[in-house]
RNA sequence: GAGGGUGUAGCUCAGUUGGCAGAGCACGAGGUUGUGGCCCUCGGGGUCGCGGGUUCAAGUCCCGUCACCCUCCCCA
C-alpha cells in the first residue's frame, strides 16, 4: 500500500514539540487572564468578503493566500488566514458594543495561508492574539505591548520591539497621495515590486530591501511630516509610557505592516535567531477597521503572535510534576499492581503503570527511560525506590507509602 | 510566484572511476531466574523519497516528480 504523506506545509506537533506547544499556550493564558482578557472562541472559516474588507483586496493575503473555497450551498468560505476580522465580526455582530464600556478579548488557535512553506512558515500555522475595543488613548496601546512583553518575557525569549506610527486614516490618506506623486516621477528606477506597490499600497516600497528602491526613498516624503498634531501627540505620549515600564524599544519609520487595517501605533517584536522568518509578535492599533465591517465607530488595537516561531526559541520546558512508576515483579501481582496505580493518582500524583510484560529489568529499563522519579515494586509488600538515588525501602502499609511521596 | 541546496536503517550521517547496503546512536535479547543508568556480547531492522531512462550492472550517471531546508517575496 502507498503510504499518505501530510500535505505540504502542514505538520503533525508531538513529543517535545507538542509540550512547547502547551507550554507557550498555557503561559499566554495565565497573562491574558491576569490583565483580564476575555477568551473568545471563534470559527476557523468565514465568508470571504470578511477579508476582502478588513485585511485589504490588493494584500497578498486576499490576493494569494487565501484558503478558499464553495460550500454545498454555493457561499464562497475561506479558512481564516488571520484572527483580528473574525473578532470585529463577532464583535459588530454579536452587538458587543451594545453594552458599553470597552472590551477584551483573546484568542488561540489555527490560521491557513497558501504560502511557500520555509523555516517558521506553514500553511497551517497557530496564533494567538489579543484585542481591545473601544479604547482609543495611548494607554491602551502601551497595555497591549506590556503584555506582549511579558509574555515573552516568561517565555525567557529575547527580542527587539520596534514601534512606528502611520498616523490616522486621514494623516495616512494625504501622505500616501503625497508619496505617489512623488515615487511616479522616479517609476523607472524602482524595482519590478516596488512598480506594483507604486500602484497598490506604496507605503510597501519604503521597506523594500533593494538598493536603488531605497535611494530612491531616502529623499521621499516622510509620514511624520503628515502626522496630525493629534497622532503626534499620542505617539510621544505612548513612547513615555513604554520608558516608564522599562520597555525598550527602537523606533522604525519604516516599519509599515502589510495589512490595510492598520494607523496609528503599529510595533513588532523581532528575533534574528530563527532566519528571515524573524517576526514572533506584532501588531497595532485599527481605528476605522469596525467601522469598515459595518459596526459603529470603534477604536481598537491587539496583536498576534506565531505560536511556531515562539517554539523555535524556547528552549527550556519549565520541570513538570515527578514521574512514579509502578511495577508488579511478576504478572502474579498484576491486578494488585493496577489498584496501586488507580489509588495513587486519585491521590493526585502522576503515575505510569509500566505495562510492560517480561523480566523485572526490562520494566526497569522503561521506568528508567520515562524518566521516572520513583518506582514502586508492588508483591506481598510495597518498596518504593528512589531513581535519582537508588535507595529502597520496604513499606507494609500502602497509605503510609502514599504520605511518603505526597510530602517528598 | 522566482532562484539555490538536500533526500540512504527510528535518528545523525558515510558510501571512492557505476561492481555484494555501511557506521554511530536508538531499539530487542542476554551477561544477574527480584532492580534502571555505565560496560560487554549477540540480534532485528533498508522499495537508497517516488517514477522513468542509460548500462552486462545504478545509492552513484541522465530526465521528471514529490517532500524538506535556505534566499527573494510575504507575514506571525
Amino acid at each position: 500500500m502507498e503510504e499518505i504523506k501530510k500535505v505540504r506545509g502542514f505538520q503533525d506537533i508531538y513529543g517535545e514539540n507538542a509540550e512547547k506547544y502547551r507550554y507557550i499556550v498555557n503561559t499566554a493564558r495565565k497573562i491574558f487572564d491576569k490583565y483580564n482578557f476575555k477568551e473568545i472562541i471563534l470559527p476557523y472559516v468565514e465568508d470571504v468578503s470578511l477579508f476582502i474588507r478588513s485585511v485589504g483586496e490588493e494584500t497578498d493575503i486576499v490576493q494569494k493566500e487565501m484558503y478558499t473555497f464553495k460550500d454545498k450551498g454555493g457561499r464562497e468560505i475561506a479558512l481564516r488566514p488571520e484572527g483580528t476580522a473574525s473578532v470585529v465580526r463577532a464583535y459588530i455582530e454579536n452587538r458587543i458594543f451594545a453594552e458599553g464600556g470597552y472590551h477584551k478579548f483573546f484568542y488561540e488557535g489555527a490560521m491557513f495561508r497558501y504560502e511557500r512553506p520555509q523555516a517558521g512558515r506553514y500553511r497551517q500555522f497557530h496564533q494567538i492574539g489579543a484585542e481591545l475595543f473601544g479604547i482609543n488613548n495611548p494607554l491602551s496601546d502601551v497595555e497591549i505591548i506590556s503584555l506582549v512583553k511579558d509574555i515573552l518575557d516568561v517565555l525567557k525569549i529575547d527580542t527587539r520591539l520596534e514601534i512606528n506610527t502611520l498616523g490616522s486614516f486621514e494623516d495616512r490618506k494625504i501622505y500616501i497621495e503625497e508619496l505617489r506623486k512623488y515615487l511616479s516621477e522616479k517609476k523607472e528606477n524602482l524595482c519590478e515590486d516596488c512598480k506594483k506597490r507604486l500602484e497598490k499600497n506604496p507605503l510597501r516600497v519604503l521597506d523594500c530591501k533593494v538598493e536603488s528602491c531605497k535611494d530612491e526613498t531616502k529623499e521621499a516624503p516622510k509620514l511624520y511630516e503628515y502626522l496630525s498634531e493629534t497622532s503626534i501627540k499620542r505617539y510621544e505620549e505612548v513612547k513615555k509610557y513604554l520608558k516608564a515600564l522599562d520597555i525598550n524599544f527602537v523606533e522604525n519609520p519604516r516599519l509599515v505592516r502589510g495589512l490595510d487595517y492598520y494607523t496609528d501605533t503599529v510595533f513588532e517584536f523581532i528575533t534574528d535567531k530563527i532566519g528571515a522568518q524573524g517576526t514572533v509578535a506584532a501588531g497595532g492599533r485599527y481605528d476605522k477597521l469596525v467601522e469598515q465591517l459595518g459596526g459603529p465607530p470603534t477604536p481598537a488595537v491587539g496583536f498576534a503572535a506565531g505560536i511556531e516561531r515562539l517554539m523555535l526559541l524556547v528552549d527550556e520546558l519549565p520541570q513538570g510534576e515527578d514521574l512514579i512508576a509502578v511495577i508488579p515483579i511478576n504478572d502474579e501481582f498484576n491486578l494488585l499492581a493496577l489498584k496501586v496505580a488507580n489509588k495513587l493518582r486519585k491521590e493526585n500524583l502522576k503515575v505510569e503503570l509500566i505495562l510492560k510484560t517480561g523480566s523485572l529489568k526490562s520494566k526497569m529499563k522503561v521506568a528508567n527511560k520515562l524518566k521516572s522519579s520513583y518506582v514502586i515494586f508492588v508483591s506481598d509488600s510495597y518498596e518504593l525506590k528512589d531513581m535519582l538515588t537508588g535507595s529502597q525501602i520496604k513499606y507494609e502499609d500502602l497509605n503510609i507509602l502514599v504520605q511518603t511521596l505526597k510530602n517528598s
